[in-house]
RNA sequence: GUCCCCAUCGUCCAGAGGCCUAGGACGUGGCCCUUUCAAGGCCAAAACCCGGGUUCGAAUCCCGGUGGGGACGCCA
């Protein structure tokens, strides 16, 4: 089995085509395919290198790989099609051989403005065939003249072509309703429809999986395969990702590329797992066990990819749903490993203007810190707010908050925050345990219990009145202070200073 | 306009004629846990687009309607 991945790059990865590389590498991977990735660049206009390199890119970053392409090449090579024109060139002159297909000389104008009344008239618009029956001598004199002709394809006339979708069964087109497609422009640049077949069959794809909207070009493709005396692939039409309002999914909903979820926060194995659950269900039913199917949805890559079969994608469109996206990744956010999470929260880092120095004892530090803040967050993007604390500590800066200020100055709080520092005054390296153990001895001090006599000390210690756990941010500041001269991590600060600090401010 | 595809809770899926008093997940609401916010656990509300057939029996099959989407390009 050979499938393939073909974008052309004209501009971001969107999810949609996304999920559709998805589903094809799920099927390589699953069932000991090749998936190749081939990059459709035959409009001049607007494809562009750099475009070439982001999709890779955000290919890579989702964790797909392939066994042929541009950046890797292969044995069926090139994978570029601009780098492949002598061969669809070869191709159209042996249509335009035996009479399979014709240059046509019409213009831009001419074809939309005939094309309009066509559709006005009788609804069909494609091509009226207007230069179909031109005579050998007219069209070399025209060619002599020097005029430009368009090559396109002969559509048989009267002719049912249908095909047996992968995903949704029998599907069949009447000719009539086909217009002669172009498949070389005039300037010697092959048209979509024309070089998408050259090249799956000259790379031997076998399963063409595909989003919905090339479904109507299917029987074109097909009567081409067989023009060319090539034997078609199976083909599988995938239903479109709509947006929340199941419209056409786009900016005006929030992200569509692939690479914006990516600066968001969003994980790759999440974004992965989501895009998996749209039109497909991971569920198995050799899994029913007492009648109660399995329930997660939450698979690795490679899991998704051996359960992942095409007979069971939906037939129907799919909204895309952020928050079960949000949901997917806090899921993954709780499972990575804190060192990979440090390495990938750094720009956000850097974005929320916390710098954080690449030395190795700084991202240990980060890396011990990064679950207090990833337990609870949706994203990678609001880790630097949940973890400020650590960075960006200051009594003034707590205090000027109204509704801390007054609460820090009742007695019962100050109280806290003095007892507070005299016990840290002489405590040893602070952990989950001997932090009990001070609260405890500051509440026989002071008096105070329960939310009295925590919400100081989660002030004290993270100048918030909500935010992580004090379980964590005790030891964790702990650290940070033992961190702090030479670290690369700026002010910070440790327990016993910030409590010290507090008893002083507040008198 | 013409052709094609699709139609189960707000959303994503399960359901391939009786197992359905329609199941799961996200989200929502409530309760529990808890020194806060979360997380976690438990419970709840919530759907077969409409109309005709076929059948002893239809969410499941057929036809029509309606609705949504796609295509009709010298874009892909």
């Amino acid at each position: 089995m050979r499938v393939r991945f073909a974008p052309s790059p004209t501009g971001q990865l969107h999810v949609g085509n996304a999920r559709t590389a998805l589903f094809n590498w799920f099927l390589a991977r699953g069932r000991g395919g090749e998936f190749i990735l081939r990059i459709e660049d035959t409009d001049v206009e607007r494809s562009t290198i750099e475009s070439e390199a982001a999709i890779v890119r955000d290919l890579r970053w989702l964790g797909l790989d392939w066994d042929e392409g541009p950046d890797i090449g292969g044995a069926r090579g090139p994978y570029r099609q601009s780098e492949r024109l002598h061969l669809y060139q070869s191709y159209a002159q042996e249509l335009l051989t035996i009479g399979k297909a014709y240059r046509c000389f019409c213009t831009k104008e001419q074809l939309e403005a005939r094309r309009a009344a066509a559709m006005d008239a009788d609804g069909f618009a494609g091509y009226d065939g207007a230069c179909r029956r031109l005579s050998v001598a007219d069209v070399d004199t025209r060619l002599a003249r020097g005029e430009k002709a368009a090559i396109r394809f002969r559509i048989p006339e009267n002719r049912d072509v249908g095909f047996t979708d992968a995903v949704r069964g029998e599907v069949r087109f009447h000719t009539s309703v086909i217009g002669d497609p172009v498949i070389m422009r005039a300037e010697g640049v092959p048209a979509y429809n024309f070089a998408v077949v050259v090249d799956d069959a000259l790379m031997g794809v076998t399963q063409v999986i595909r989003g919905e909207d090339h479904i109507s070009n299917t029987p074109r493709q097909i009567l081409l395969y067989e023009a060319m005396g090539f034997t078609p692939p199976a083909f599988a039409h995938l239903s479109l990702v709509m947006g929340p309002d199941h419209a056409p999914l786009s900016k005006r909903h929030g992200a569509t590329s692939v690479a914006e979820f990516r600066t968001k926060g969003y994980l790759p194995e999440a974004l992965v797992n989501y895009l998996a659950l749209i039109g497909w269900s991971p569920r198995d039913a050799t899994e029913v066990v007492d009648g109660a199917s399995e329930q997660s949805e939450l698979f690795p890559a490679h899991e998704l990819a051996r359960r992942f079969s095409l007979s069971a994608v939906t037939h129907s469109a799919g909204a895309f749903d952020e928050e079960k996206l949000a949901w997917a990744n806090r899921h993954y956010l709780k499972i990575a490993e804190p060192a990979r999470l440090a390495e990938l929260s750094l720009p956000f880092f850097h974005n929320a203007g916390i710098s954080i120095a690449s030395a190795p004892e700084a991202m240990e530090f980060l890396a011990s810190v990064i679950p207090i803040a990833t337990s609870v967050v949706s994203r990678l993007d609001e880790v630097p707010s949940r973890l400020a604390f650590l960075f960006n500590y200051s009594v003034e800066q707590a205090l000027e908050h109204d509704d801390l200020r007054h609460e820090m100055l009742a007695d019962g709080p100050r109280a806290v925050a003095v007892a507070l520092a005299r016990e840290l005054a002489d405590e040893p390296r602070l952990d989950r345990e001997r932090f009990r153990h001070v609260a405890n001895r500051v509440k026989v001090a002071t008096g105070q219990k329960g939310r009295a006599l925590f919400h100081p000390i989660r002030v004290i210690l993270t100048g918030r009145a909500e935010g992580p756990e004090l379980d964590l941010a005790v030891p964790a500041i702990d650290r940070g202070a033992d961190l702090a001269p030479g670290s690369g991590l700026p002010r910070i600060t440790g327990c016993r200073e910030r409590a010290a600090d507090f008893s002083k401010a507040l008198g």
